[in-house]
DNA sequence: ATGAAAGCGCTAACAC
DNA sequence: GTGTTAGCGCTTTCAT
């Protein structure tokens, strides 16, 4: 019937189930009907086949324009077997960090011509991985991006599920594990450079505010501070650290119990710069002075930390760039396995950079009236 | 072939598949042959329908257990016309606002079943809207989410296309525009609150930084500002404020220019927090103090501005609610649209709310020691 | 309650 | 170069 009609007055008929109905959407068939040549020689036109005569691919172009033709990706995708589409399971996008990853993935993946599935897990553990990675199969993405930062138990059951996978998966924020692929930041690292410079400024008693223990980033960081004392000679007592849970508020809390088991402290490490600025605004209310009574460094480098008083020294690690490692990745893993290749799992590590702003000068220094950001 | 070795030894020949190749999934005629019922059945099966004998059900159900079989939804979508996705189109995810309304986006999809597809852009404006609806729709989603806040004339060409758009598309963060569907905080109504805020404290001088003026959201919050003075018998001079970037650093450069300009103000309303934080870093490299000198309040209510030093007084305006409605409402005009029925296009508005803290106490309150967050 | 046939929109494989 | 046939995996419609 529709088809029918439309062989008439193409355009007005066009028109008039445009503003109607939620009309059925151009077809292949109407474009080749109209073009008078086959659905198969529309394919190749829009695929950019070269068997096709100039002049006909000419006539195709035209009427795919005329009426306003778009492929039906899904069809394709079924018909084809690959849908040119990523899974992103991610997780806390009211933070920054994550969305920053993100912001990598859809950079990456919009430069290689894949779309986005996107999922947001609700909470960072406690789930169950089959159904999450099962809706992400059933929608037939080619690969998946598990984007969901390790912590407690929250990759319990994917050791099973891995080998019966057919879709390449890559991990972030993990740490390294046989036959898994991984992207992360040497978070451990990051955490010696914070302390080895706090201990280069001379400081001996070095406290640390560290993320809540259940994420394994937490117990890299701390693990970093443990080495880089150690390294330094200095024995890490439990005294010297306590448990936040990465948020300004749960920073000046820790600050203050921190503050009250270990009062002797010339310099804290503290595992994010949220953190940190609670903790810096504590120290304020006390009257206590950063960074002459108090060093500190942070974590993460977001960009207001240049701007807290005083600006704070901090660890840059770029989760922009871990999203597009991820993407990159991952679209590695999917281009063997068409081939039948298979690429051996390994972690791939990002290295983290210390930047140092006033909240950790030497004391004699005076604080800087044209500051560089 | 592959079917008909299935015949056999199933559980066996599947691992080897699943172990060899990029295996071809299990199908639903895979499972109806198994378990020696019609395809057909076995769609009246995953699809809960009655008219399924409860022995058959269990029967099946059993099957699609043992084999694993997921549904293909792109399969599905095709057949049914109908996808259940969502198409998000964002920009700035490397923003904290951009972020938290996606996070509301997605929450509020899951519960409602839809999944979503992904577009991130790379700019604010200066693009051309219809590849990227073409894209979606190509797609074959049900309905669009435009979170891409309004500037300059990144919204034009929509205009012609979205009589001929087949698909729901509500706008988030854009000037109320007839016939458009539409979900926007009063920015307006903040920046008044703001200002009145600041002039019940006393204040005559009311200076103010704003965002790019480019967004349509720093013009409101601007105009809050003017229609703040203007109601309280004050005219906004020009001098009274600068142009900022969103950025702490541009907060900071900003709040230097407004000084020199305007060195009588005794407040400043900042058009969000991060360019308060600079402002405030900015203030206290010159020695003058907030609140006793000048007082400050800023717009959006991150969790960090309770730790500023001082504690910023903001607006809170509810992003990840922004992100709920615009999910439900698309969702109702799909559901509409299925139903031939038509809703009639509307703008809905969020109030924002002032919170004080101390960057704009009077004068003779002394900062508590122990706050309240 | 169940099955057979046709079709969703597209492409691979083969014919001409 | 171009068309025909078959099929991707599922659902709808109509029989039975």
């Amino acid at each position: 019937m529709l088809v029918n009609d439309n062989g008439n007055d193409h355009k007005h008929t066009w028109n008039v189930l445009m503003a109607s109905t939620p009309s059925r959407r151009v077809t292949i068939k109407q474009v080749a009907q109209e073009a008078g040549v086959s659905a198969q020689t529309v394919s190749r036109v829009i695929n950019e086949r070269p068997d096709v005569a100039p002049e006909t691919r000419q006539r195709v172009l035209e009427i795919i324009e005329r009426l306003g033709y778009q492929p039906n990706v899904l069809a394709r995708s079924l018909s084809q077997q690959r849908s040119y589409s990523l899974g992103v399971v991610t997780a806390g996008l009211m933070y920054i960090g994550p969305s920053r990853t993100l912001n990598g993935i859809t950079a990456r993946a919009e430069a290689l011509g894949y779309t986005l599935v996107l999922k947001e897990l609700r909470t960072f553990g406690g789930y169950d991985v089959g159904p999450i990675l099962d809706d992400l199969r059933s929608r037939q993405v080619d690969g998946i991006i598990w984007a969901v930062p390790e912590m407690e138990d929250n990759r319990r059951g994917f050791q099973e599920r891995l080998d019966s996978l057919d879709v390449p998966i890559v991990f972030l924020t993990q740490h390294s594990r046989e036959g898994w692929h991984i992207v992360a930041v040497d978070n451990c690292l990051g955490a010696r450079l914070a302390t080895a410079h706090l201990v280069e400024l001379g400081h001996e008693h070095i406290g640390h505010i560290t993320g809540p223990l259940v994420w394994w980033e937490a117990r890299e960081r701390k693990r970093g501070w443990e080495e880089g004392l150690v390294e330094a000679g200095i024995m890490p007592s439990e005294k010297l650290w306590v448990e936040g849970d990465w948020s300004a508020k749960g920073g000046w809390q820790a600050m203050a119990r921190l503050l009250n088991q270990a009062p002797d402290i010339t310099a804290v490490f503290v595992a994010n710069d949220q953190m940190a600025l609670g903790a810096l605004h504590y120290l304020h209310e006390q009257g206590i002075t950063v960074p002459d009574d108090i060093a500190m460094v942070g974590f993460d480098a977001i960009p207001e930390a240049a701007h807290f008083w005083p600006p704070m020294s901090t660890i840059r690690h770029d989760q922009h760039e871990l999203g597009c490692r991820a993407v990159e990745t991952v679209v590695q893993l999917i281009e063997a396995q068409q081939r039948g290749e298979v690429i051996e799992p390994k972690t791939q590590v990002l290295q983290p950079q210390l930047i140092i702003r006033e909240s950790s000068q030497p004391r004699q220094v005076i604080h800087s009236q044209t500051p560089q950001f």
